[in-house]
DNA sequence: GCTATTTGTTCAGTGATTGAATTATTTGGC
DNA sequence: GCCAAATAATTCAATCACTGAACAAATAGC
C-alpha cells in the first residue's frame, strides 16, 4: 500500500507500442500541450501544434474532459472573425497531489491542484530533533488528514503524496541518513503503513514518494516558472547545504537516489576538518553555522528558521561581520557551483532554502568565482538568482511532483476514474 | 550538407503520435532488442520479451530484413522439442558509422558496423599542433576516403561520420576551442565543405558530428560492454584531463555541450595558478604535465603518447619519483572524483586515455578519497577501473555513435534504402 | 442580411496491431 | 519408422485509433 518510487523516473524508453499504446500517448501529448501552453488554447490551436488532426484532437480532448482532468474555460478575448474557440485549462476539481514536508523546526504539508495552484498549505512550528520518527510522522498524518479533507471540500480528490525529508532516501522510501534530524535508517513506509492510507489508489501513482528535501525544491521551481530554464542547479542552503539537478526538465536522482550532495565539496583542500572525514568541505564555510559563527552570532540565540532572516537583517543594516561572513561564504559557494558548472554545463544558478534571502550579498561573489573559473562562461553566460518559492520550494514542488506525473501519464487516473 | 547536431539528444518527448509513428516506433524497439540480446533471439522471444504479438513482431522484422538492417543467423544451438528458431542479428553488410578523431599527435578513422564490430581501424600519428586546421581536416578526409573504401569493399555503406576532438565544441560543430591543438573558432563542418562528402545522406542521421573527444570515449566504453553500467563518468587522461558523463545510457552534454569539464575542478583553494584563471585545478595536479614533472621527466623528451606508456613502464620498476607523482596525482583526482561522485551519485568510475595504463597505481588513491569523501560510500561502494578501449575509445565511441543513432531510429534508414 | 472565416464534429477510409487458426519443423516415445 | 507433442512462424478477419474531407456552428465585417 505505501509502495514507493522514484520521483521522476521515466518509463523505459524500449517499451513495445500497443495498439492502445497510441491513445495512451496522445492523451499525455494534449494534456502536456494543455499544461504547458502560456494561455488555454483551443482544440484547434492543439492540433496546429501537435500535427495531429482536429478530429483526432476531439477525441482525445473528450476523453480528458470526461476524466476530469480538463475543463473548458470562458471564451477567450476574441481574436478576429470565425466561430469563437473554446479555451481548455487543466480542471480545478480533478485530481490533487499532497506534498508533506519533516524538517528539522517544522511540519508542512500542501496540496496542489492539476495546475499545480496551491489550494491548502499548513506549516506547524515544532522542534522535531527530539521527537521519535514515528510520534514525528503521526503528527505528520494528522496535518495530511485535515489537508485532504480541506481538499475534498473543494471538490478535489488525492491521487498521491510525495514526503520531503531532509535526508538521503533510497529508492524504497528508507531514509538511510537525515543527520540534521538525527534519523538513521528509517522505514517511513513501514511506519506510516499503521495509518490510514493518505490518497486514493491510482493505478501508476505511487500513494507516498519519500524524498530528499532539495530535489523536491529543484522541482517545485522547476514548475514554478512555466518560461524558465529547464536545466538548472538549485542549491538549498539551510544547516546542511544540499543541491538539486534538473536536466532537460527532469529531476535527476542518481543511480541511488543520493545526488546533489554538494556540502562537502572540496573549497579547500588541508582546510577545517568536516564530519564527513575531509576537509575544507563547503559546508564548513558556507553552511548555516559556518556564517552564523563568522558573523559572530550564537546560533542557540535564535531558531533555525530565523537565521537566514537574522542575516539578512544584518547585513542590510551593514553589520561588517555579517557581511564578511557572507562574503566569505559566497567565494566558497562559488567554487563550489563553478565545479558543478564546468562538470554539468548548466546555465542557470538557483539560491534557494535560506540563501533565497541571502542572495543580494552571495550573488555578487558567487558570479566572481564562476566567471572566473567556467571557462564556458566567456560564450554562455551563468545566472545565479534567488528561488522564486524560497522556503516553501520543496513542499510545493513535492505536491507537484504529484500532479505532474498525472499530468505525464493520465491513464492510470482515467482508467480509475470510470 | 555537413548539417550537425548533437550526438545524443533525445527526440522530444512530446511528439505526438501518429498513425505512422507506430511502426516507426515499434521498429526501433525489435531493433534495439536485437541489438541488446546477448545471444541471437528468434522472432518468439522477441514478441515475449515485448509483449507484441507474434504476428506482429514477424511483420516488422520482414521490414528490418528487407531494409539489410537485420540478418538470420545459423540455427541457434537446440534447446528441446518443436520446430528450431531462427536468429536474429544485426546485419554486418548494412549501414556502417565512420569515426574520426583528430588529436594533438596522431589522425585516426574507424569503420563499426550496426553490431559495434570494428570493420576498419587505421592511425596515422603526426604532430598536428604546428599543422593549420584546413591541412589538418584535408589529412583527415584522405585517412576517411580509404575508409570509405575499405567498407565498401566490405559491403558496408556509411551511413554518417563522427568526429572527435580534443576541444569545446558548440552545437553547430564549431570548435570553439581545444588548447591543446591550438585551435580556436575553428568551423570544421565549413572547412569540411570543400571535399566530397563523407557518407551516403540518410535521413535522420546527420552526415558528419563534431564531438568533443572525452564525451565520445565515453560512448565508446558504454558500447564496448552491454552488461557494463549505464550510468558512469569516464575520465580520460591526457593532457587535459576531459570527463565524459553517461546518465541512464545517455550521453550527458549539458546545456550547450561543453559538459565534463573537470580539469579545473579545484583541488587546493589556494594551490598552484592554472591558465584558467582559477588556483589549484585538478589538471595542476592529475594531468600528464604535472605527472611527469613531478616524476623528474622532460615532456620535450617523449612524445604525448608514449607518456603514459613510458611512466606505467616507471611505476613497474618502482621507480620512487614516478610513484609519488602518480600518488600524489591519484590523490587529486580522487579529491576531484568524490565531488562528482557525490553530486552525480554515480557509482562507476572508468580510467580511460593515459589513465587506463596507469590505473594499478592511480587506482588506489583515488578509491581513498572517494570512500573517505563520499557520504553515501558505505552503502552504495564505489568501482574504479580502467576503460576497455583505452585511448582507442574516442574513435570507437564515434563510430558507434552513429550506427547507434541508426538502431535507435531506424526509420530513416529505411526510408532511403529501398 | 450576406459572406468570409475559423472552430469543432461527423463519417467513411486506412494502416497497424490483435488473436485465433494454420502451417512448418523438430524431438521423443512406441 | 511412425505418430504425438512441442515450438516457431505465417495467414487472415477483426478491431482500434488516426486521417482527411465534408459539414455544421458561430462570429466579424461589410
Amino acid at each position: 500500500m505505501w509502495q514507493c518510487q522514484g520521483v521522476n523516473r521515466p518509463a523505459a524508453a524500449s517499451a513495445a507500442v500497443r495498439q492502445g499504446s497510441l491513445r495512451e500517448l496522445n492523451l499525455a501529448v494534449v494534456l502536456g500541450r494543455i499544461a504547458a501552453a502560456p494561455r488555454p488554447p483551443s482544440r484547434a490551436d492543439i492540433a496546429a501544434a501537435t500535427g495531429l488532426t482536429r478530429a483526432t484532437v476531439s477525441a482525445v480532448v473528450d476523453d480528458l474532459i470526461a476524466g476530469r482532468l480538463v475543463g473548458e474555460s470562458e471564451p477567450a478575448p476574441r481574436t478576429g472573425a470565425g466561430r469563437p474557440a473554446r479555451g481548455l485549462v487543466l480542471a480545478g476539481d480533478g485530481p490533487a497531489g499532497l506534498g508533506l514536508e519533516i524538517n528539522v523546526d517544522y511540519l508542512a504539508a500542501c496540496v496542489t491542484d492539476l495546475a499545480g495552484r496551491v489550494r491548502h498549505h499548513t506549516v506547524r512550528r515544532a522542534d522535531l530533533r527530539p521527537v521519535s520518527p514515528a510520534d514525528a510522522l503521526a503528527r505528520l498524518v494528522r496535518l495530511a488528514d485535515d489537508a485532504r479533507a480541506d481538499a475534498e471540500r473543494q471538490g478535489l480528490t488525492l491521487a498521491g503524496a510525495a514526503l520531503a525529508v531532509p535526508g538521503l532516501v533510497d529508492a524504497a522510501g528508507l531514509v538511510r541518513l537525515a543527520p540534521n534530524l538525527g534519523w538513521r535508517d528509517v522505514p517511513v513506509p513501514a511506519l506510516l503503513a499503521a495509518h490510514p492510507p493518505l490518497a486514493e489508489p491510482v493505478p501508476g501513482i505511487p500513494p507516498l514518494v519519500v524524498e530528499n528535501e532539495a530535489n523536491l525544491a529543484a522541482l517545485g521551481e522547476l514548475h514554478a516558472d512555466p518560461n524558465g530554464p529547464t536545466s538548472f542547479l538549485h542549491v538549498s542552503g539551510e544547516v546542511g547545504i544540499g543541491a538539486g539537478i534538473v536536466l532537460d526538465g527532469a529531476l535527476f536522482r542518481g543511480v541511488r537516489g543520493f545526488s546533489g550532495e554538494i556540502g562537502h565539496l572540496p573549497v579547500q583542500l588541508q582546510g577545517r576538518p568536516c564530519g564527513c572525514g575531509g576537509r575544507g568541505c563547503l559546508e564548513r564555510y558556507a553552511g548555516q553555522e559556518a556564517i552564523l559563527a563568522a558573523a559572530g552570532l550564537d546560533r542557540a540565540d535564535l531558531p533555525a528558521d530565523t537565521a537566514a532572516a537574522r542575516l539578512a537583517d544584518l547585513a542590510a543594516a551593514g553589520h561588517p561581520a555579517t557581511l564578511a561572513a557572507l562574503a566569505e561564504a559566497g567565494a566558497a559557494l562559488g567554487v563550489a557551483v563553478a565545479g558543478v558548472v564546468n562538470l554539468l554545463d548548466l546555465d542557470t544558478v538557483v539560491l534557494g532554502g535560506g540563501y533565497a534571502l541571502l542572495t543580494p550579498w552571495l550573488q555578487p561573489p558567487v558570479l566572481a568565482e564562476v566567471s572566473r573559473r567556467v571557462l564556458t562562461a566567456a560564450w554562455s553566460p551563468v545566472t545565479v538568482r534567488p528561488s522564486a518559492l524560497g522556503p516553501e520550494a520543496a513542499v510545493v514542488g513535492a505536491a507537484g511532483s504529484v500532479v505532474r506525473r498525472i499530468v505525464a501519464a493520465p491513464v492510470g487516473w482515467l482508467n480509475r476514474a470510470d
